[in-house]
RNA sequence: GCCGGCAUAGCUCAGUUGGUAGAGCAACUGAUUUGUAAUCAGUAGGUCCCGGGUUCGACUCCUGGUGCCGGCACCA
């Protein structure tokens, strides 16, 4: 005889226990039509099982969080069923809902084709018109590993012996299909609807890991109406138009080719703009008090075994061997070449904090598989530095550091960002008295700077544990960039010294940090989040001055001498093409300004002014336009 | 690296059961002097990713590579 507290705060009674469904329906009909699931006491229970006691309440329906989690978690269920109908000797493994969607993973000998897909999806959506009741079951352990071993289903049978003994098994059940879940489920099939979508089919391996069997997993997504469908796969269309190498292209910036698989041949336009990108940081990296250094892209191998790196990344490493029997190594990171050049001479306590920075460019063999355009290359440039300073500057350099690079993403467009304290992993060098002092570095700056953080537990470098700087771009995409690392091994191994205020030599403390990371991956990243509309100071062609007729050719050269006086990147399009075919042709190359001169103009000294995305123009006195451009080149990149 | 897919003109893509290739855009040439997202006409353009095999004959079939794409794993 429960007690039905609502969110609202009423209350209501009921003679008997009665189910979530029920609940729903005695509340409104457009609830009991929208419920998926009900959460009681803030737990999540299928809707037809029974409230028995006194208890908070709330309906939760498909449009929900917890809603479209539950749509998707038993969208997965629903390929499942459908996998298994089609093919029956396909064991299943897992499938969760995720972001967007759901996935399910299958063994199976044979591949699952396109067509394959197509079919599956057809048969879901049986299921759903079937609108088969979906039933929780609890079952004894040796029960259910039997029942599945009796199935061929080997690795359902794995997933339960490894769930800790004593725990309840719930299995679920939906028309001839059963399988292991933790639920809670809907109601039946047919509440699912038909607002999904198989995407495509991939490998993954068993439990995540490499030397498992490869699986076949299958992509979904699902929503709980049609028009949410709808938007999102226009939203991944709209991804689509602005993949970095498809405007790498368009925007002529750069390209590869096979003879250089994971190394970018950056074309004028494109290292105009990593030259822009770099100079910024060239100048927020001076005012911060860094000097920059250079140091050799090819070292002795004898240096990367005592800084730790053969052994944990040496298959990684391009080497190569010379006629003197040397072996050398390209730099895969620049650490040990900053260390050298702080190993000259003798260093003094009061001559820290040291800062050295380099645009330093690394290679490393990254696992043919992962390269993907800018975003992951095998050769790459870093805006890398390292501060060597005592143990007592930790904090304030950690400080330092998170306000810089935080300013930059600022000012590169980048609002919202987000931090990881990533600590010690499970294979690391050095004791753990001294890790333990690293992670409290780290987290005390975090604290006195004020900053949120996640804890992204076992994640750091072999060497140290760091802080992760992750941005998230205009279409809700998260990109870790910066990072700050604190090394309390490497120094020693390298044999870093400086003398003490006591007069004997001391360990400095080594901090690793990039801002950007890579350039290359950077400006992938920018591109993206722009849609290759970048910001004026930052874009290879500022300005495009455009005639319309050849009578302005003259005052159109006077123009663009004019803009790049005044350090604007400017050039005429003297073309005896339609100005409308000049706009469009300059605006699809993402010129940000657009220039066009007439008679009228001429007469006049104006220029007519478009702004790329913008369908306006204004007509402006010309010293007014370069004053305009000017200023708004100077607020952005080349401020302090 | 692993699973699957793809590779044809600068780009986007067609190409029948095996008979050595086409379109649109771009490029080039000419005409057009044009007021804000495609002016018209003409011309040229190919190692059909690379190697080997089957065949009278291979872009097409088989086979070994390479690169790319979607994931997985990896990421100092």
């Amino acid at each position: 005889m429960p007690n039905i507290e609502l969110p609202d705060g009423s209350v209501r009674h009921f003679d008997q226990a009665l189910t979530g469904q029920e609940i729903a329906s005695n509340i409104a009909k457009s609830l009991a039509r929208d419920a998926v699931a009900i959460r009681v006491n803030d737990q999540l229970r299928d809707l037809n099982r029974l409230v028995e006691e006194d208890a908070r309440i709330e309906i939760v329906t498909r449009d929900s969080a917890d809603g479209m989690e539950l749509l998707r978690h038993d969208a997965a269920h629903v390929l499942a069923e459908a996998v298994k109908e089609l093919w029956p000797e396909t064991q299943v493994t897992i499938g969760p809902a995720i972001e967007n969607g759901f996935y399910y993973d299958f063994a199976r000998a044979e591949p699952f084709t396109p067509e394959d897909l197509e079919r599956i999806e057809a048969r879901m959506r049986d299921i759903v018109d079937r609108d088969e009741p979906i039933t929780r079951e609890v079952w004894n352990r040796h029960e259910a590993i039997e029942f599945f071993r009796t199935q061929g289903e080997e690795y359902k049978a794995r997933i339960i012996e490894d769930i800790p003994a004593g725990e309840d098994l719930t299995l679920y059940r939906q028309g001839q299909f059963i399988d292991l879940c933790r639920g809670p489920h809907l109601p039946s099939t047919g509440r699912l609807g038909k607002a999904f979508r198989l995407l495509r089919v991939s490998g993954a391996y068993w439990r995540g890991d490499a030397r498992n069997a490869m699986l076949q997993r299958i992509y979904g997504t699902a929503w709980p109406s049609d028009k949410q469908l709808r938007q999102y796969l226009e939203q991944l269309e709209q991804a689509e138009k602005r993949d970095h190498r498809r405007l790498g292209r368009s925007m002529d910036l750069f390209h590869f080719q096979e003879e250089a698989p994971g190394a970018v041949f950056w074309h004028a336009k494109g290292w105009s703009l990593f030259q822009n990108l770099l100079t910024f940081i060239r100048q927020r990296q001076f005012d911060a008090g860094y000097s920059e250094v250079n140091t050799p892209e090819l070292m002795d191998r004898s240096l990367w075994e005592a800084s730790g790196h053969w052994e944990s990344f040496g298959e990684h490493m391009y080497t190569t061997d010379t006629e003197d029997g040397r072996s050398y190594a390209i730099k895969p990171m620049n650490c040990p070449g900053h260390v050298q050049v702080f190993k000259q001479g003798i260093t003094s306590y009061r001559d820290l904090p040291r800062r050295l920075a380099e645009f330093g460019k690394v290679h490393r063999y990254e696992p043919s598989g992962a390269l993907h355009g800018l975003l992951r290359v095998r050769a790459f440039t870093q805006d890398d530095a390292h501060i060597f300073c005592t143990t007592e500057q930790i904090t304030k350099e950690s400080i330092a550091v998170c306000d810089l690079i935080l300013g930059i993403y600022r000012d590169l467009g980048f609002d919202d960002v987000t931090i990881k304290f990533a600590d010690r992993p499970p294979v690391r060098v050095g004791a753990d008295l001294v890790w333990d002092d690293a992670e409290a570095a780290l987290l005390r700056a975090l604290q006195q700077s004020g900053l949120d953080y996640t804890h992204n537990p076992g994640e750091g470098a072999f060497y140290g544990p760091k802080l992760e700087f992750v941005l998230r771009d205009a279409i809700g995409r998260d990109w870790q960039c910066g990072t700050l690392q604190v090394d309390l091994n490497l120094p020693s191994r390298l044999g870093a010294t400086y003398i003490g205020e006591d007069g004997h030599k001391h360990t400095p403390v080594l901090l690793h940090r990039a801002i950007l990371g890579s350039f290359e991956r950077f400006i992938g990243i920018l591109l993206e989040h722009h849609a290759g509309n970048l910001p004026l100071w930052l874009s290879p062609t500022q300005a495009k001055v455009l005639t319309i007729t050849s009578d302005a050719d003259a005052y159109a050269l006077q123009v663009v001498s004019s803009l790049r006086r005044a350090g604007i990147t400017a050039e005429a399009d003297l073309r005896n093409e339609k100005i409308s075919y000049k706009v469009r042709e300059h605006s699809l190359a993402k010129v940000p300004v657009l220039m066009a001169v007439g008679q009228r103009e001429v007469d006049e000294q104006t220029v007519a002014l478009r702004r790329l995305g913008s369908k306006q123009q204004q007509v402006v006195k010309l010293s007014e336009a370069i004053d305009q451009l000017s200023g708004e080149i100077r607020v952005r990149g080349r401020a302090a």
